[in-house]
DNA sequence: CTGGTACCAATTTTT
DNA sequence: TTGGTACCAG
């Protein structure tokens, strides 16, 4: 019993041992967050304070929930399944399956991913031909998500102006066809479960007294109604409130473009009354100079609710720094060093690439696979995302539910089967005037389409009749048979990846089968919309990692490359006009650097290549926010100067695309150079337009004043 | 219904 | 530059 709680630092003790009462841990990177959530989990069962069935812990992703529960079964000798640990929306699931009636669904729910969503929504516009330049969907999705996602309700929502009262009709269409439909999208989950125990007072007393301890996992990253939510199921202001254990990081939450907010901790600690904040500053990844480094770039920050790392690591080498003339030459570089940090025995897979945006990766990994060095580019397609995978599934997802229109649009005429456009603008319409799903409307319809369209429906029925006491594998395969989606890929020219995946869905129905605790059908489709596939898989494999910074939460690796370290990058240009745009971007980069162990690398280019041309740009401001002492710049002084300067150092260079940039009387001054401008300090002067005493040249500034135009006769300029 | 082409936009993303 | 989408001809 002791031995659970040994090798535990008196931080990480003291939060695991709390008495059952409302806690907030702010747990720095690197500090054992997982270890002190699961190892408290483990002590109040072994301690008899709770059983498995009494407590409810959750997470944001699945791959953290199953590796809270790898971690308990380890720990303790119980049986893990069962237990309510999973995701927000896992568990929301799993309470509306179980109460499917009261909670006004239909056995078969299905789970709409966002695409899904995405496709209803334009399918909605369509059928009530709405304008779709003044209301874009992608628009509308967001307006319905964060209105969701916000707790409210179409019935609701306030609206001051014509636009706005148009969006909240249509958000109120878009309720009714998914509840005529069957179908729940993510934040509707979350809602509809939270309306549920809102409503059901003997559900929400039954579960109020079951889950006696409610755990929440990475507490920075949730959503208001994800606070609501809990605050419900915990009973907060009632007589016997649930102890709800919010473990966070506020520094760490890079998330509030997706409708996290931060401001729920200082909320939580309000409103629970919260008397035990734990700070968990102790950091066992990084050696002592990357934390120095993360913690003054974060001290920048204001409203933090405050934290140092520390380590008994020694300093360890300085932050590697160097400045490349373009984006190739950055590229470029890095794969020279990453060879020499493999000849000194470093493995690929703990070596990082890190970049602030997808679109940095395609030079890095254009470096990597002309020197033949494997690696791994995260944040792709995942498996339940492909296109043969979501048909297979729409055909699977019409036999569990004929009234999932989504489903049925995908796939009706996939592979072709003769229905165009029109039959099926005729189905829609046919489809609105009977208030039935498309599936439920074939037999209504008359004439030739209607032909084609009841030989669907009768291909659907069937495989529904022949599949009905299969188990899944065999559904599965019934329906890539009989649907003609193996045929078609068979026939298609680069079709072998594609029945393969077809393949692998198989496999995946077996596994599901053998693994679950719902092993149906319905299951399986809740599976697939709820765990799209990993991310993060094959972590194991001998390669060099390339992500995003956001994608890297979480990892760890002995070296990691921090690319494009610029202004305009990162901090990326769009973030300035964002309120809290830039703090937001500063944890981001706190976060990128804590991703270390060993070794940092900030790399940058003065020049690159974005969106078709050339774009120069400054270092990032969070370089001047390291502590200069921690720094070990790896391009010699002189070299940092610009190239494009005309001095004798860089005269024997070939500016790069040179005979690209007009020759044009600047006065002296070349594109790409670095100035001063007395009022607005440094910048790269990007482009020129005329010539002589008309000429105007555009300076980018930095963050702070951003891009500007200037006339280059009044700017005074000097070189800097 | 397929294939071509013209246009546009272009952080970050789990469920 | 790229990728996605939207529209038109065959």
């Amino acid at each position: 019993m002791t031995s659970l709680l040994d090798n535990l630092n008196p931080e990480q003790l003291a939060a695991v041992t709390l008495p059952p009462q409302p806690a907030l841990i702010l747990a720095g990177a690197g500090s054992g967050k997982t270890r002190v959530l699961t190892t408290r989990i483990a002590w109040l069962i072994s301690t008899g304070q709770t059983t498995p069935h009494g407590l409810l812990a959750v997470t944001f992703t699945n791959k953290a929930a199953r590796e809270m529960l790898a971690r308990l079964s380890a720990m303790l000798p119980i049986n893990t399944r069962g237990m309510w640990i999973g995701t927000f929306h896992g568990l929301c699931n799993r309470l509306l399956r179980a109460h499917y009636r009261d909670a006004g669904l239909p056995e078969t729910f299905q789970i709409l991913d966002s695409a899904d969503q995405l496709a209803a929504i334009k399918r909605l516009l369509k059928a009530l031909n709405v304008d779709d330049e003044k209301y874009p969907p992608r628009d509308l999705q967001h307006f319905i998500n964060g209105n969701k996602e916000a707790g409210v309700r179409a019935d609701a929502a306030e609206a001051w102006d014509d636009w706005t009262r148009k969006k909240v009709a249509l958000y109120a269409e878009y309720e009714r066809q998914c509840q005529k439909e069957g179908v729940v999208d993510f934040a509707e989950l979350l809602l509809r479960a939270y309306e549920l125990l809102t409503r059901n007072e003997p559900l929400r007393a039954h579960y109020q007294s079951r889950f006696r301890h409610i755990l929440v996992d990475e507490f920075q990253d949730t959503n208001r109604l994800q606070y609501l939510w809990l605050k419900l199921l915990a009973g907060h202001g009632g007589a016997e409130p649930a102890a709800v254990f919010a473990v966070g990081d506020d520094d760490q939450s890079i998330y509030a473009f997706r409708g996290a907010d931060v401001g729920n901790m200082r909320d939580f600690e309000r409103e629970f009354a919260v008397k035990s904040v734990i700070r968990l500053e102790q950091n066992y990844r990084s050696h002592g100079n990357i934390l120095d480094a993360a913690n003054a770039i974060i001290a920048n920050n204001s409203r933090r609710l405050g934290k140092n790392l520390w380590t008994e690591a020694g300093a360890g080498e300085p932050i590697r720094l160097y400045e490349a003339l373009t984006d190739m030459d950055e590229a470029r570089w890095i794969v020279e060093e990453i060879q020499s940090l493999i000849r000194d025995g470093a493995a690929r897979s703990d070596i990082a690439l890190l970049y602030r945006s997808n679109a940095q990766s395609r030079v890095l990994e254009h470096q990597l696979f002309s020197t033949g060095i494997p690696y791994r580019v995260y944040g792709g397609l995942r498996f339940f995302e492909r296109q043969e995978i979501k048909h297979a599934l729409a055909y699977l997802r019409l036999i569990a539910n004929a009234d999932d229109d989504t489903a049925f649009a995908r796939v009706v005429n996939f592979p072709t089967r003769g229905i165009g456009a029109r039959s099926l603008e005729l189905l829609a319409d046919s489809a609105r005037t009977y208030n039935t799903s498309l599936y439920a409307t074939v037999p209504h319809l008359a004439g030739r389409p209607a032909a084609s369209l009841a030989v669907f429906v009768r291909l659907i029925e069937d495989m529904r009749q022949a599949t009905r006491d299969l188990p899944l594998p065999e559904v599965i395969d019934h329906v890539l048979e009989h649907s003609g989606l193996r045929a078609h890929y068979r026939a298609e020219r680069e079709g072998e990846e594609r029945l393969a995946n077809l393949d692998e869905l198989l496999n995946a129905g077996a596994n599901f089968i053998s693994e679950a605790e719902d092993p149906t059908l319905t299951g399986f489709l809740a599976h697939a919309s709820l765990e799209a596939g990993e991310h993060q898989a094959d972590a194991g494999q001998e390669a060099i990692q390339l992500m995003t910074v956001h994608a890297a939460k979480g990892l760890e690796f002995d070296a990691v490359f921090l690319t494009g370290v610029e202004e305009g990058l990162f901090p990326h240009e769009n973030s300035i006009q964002e309120t809290d745009g830039l703090e937001e971007e500063r944890r981001l980069m706190y976060v990128a650097v804590t991703r270390a162990r060993k070794r940092l690398y900030l790399t940058l280019a003065q020049s690159r290549m974005l969106h078709g041309q050339t774009r120069y740009s400054l270092k990032s401001r969070f370089i001047d926010e390291i502590p200069p002492q921690l720094i070990k710049w790896l391009t010699p002084r002189q070299a940092a100067a610009r190239y494009y300067e005309p001095s004798q150092e860089s005269a024997h260079r070939t500016p790069p695309r040179a005979s690209s940039v007009p020759s044009r009387d600047l006065g002296g001054f070349r594109i790409g150079q670095l100035v001063r401008h007395a009022k607005f300090g440094e910048g790269v002067i990007v482009s020129a337009e005329g010539s002589g005493g008309d000429a105007k040249v555009q300076i980018n500034f930095g963050g702070a004043h951003g891009i500007k135009w200037l006339m280059l006769a009044m700017a005074k300029l000097e070189a800097a």
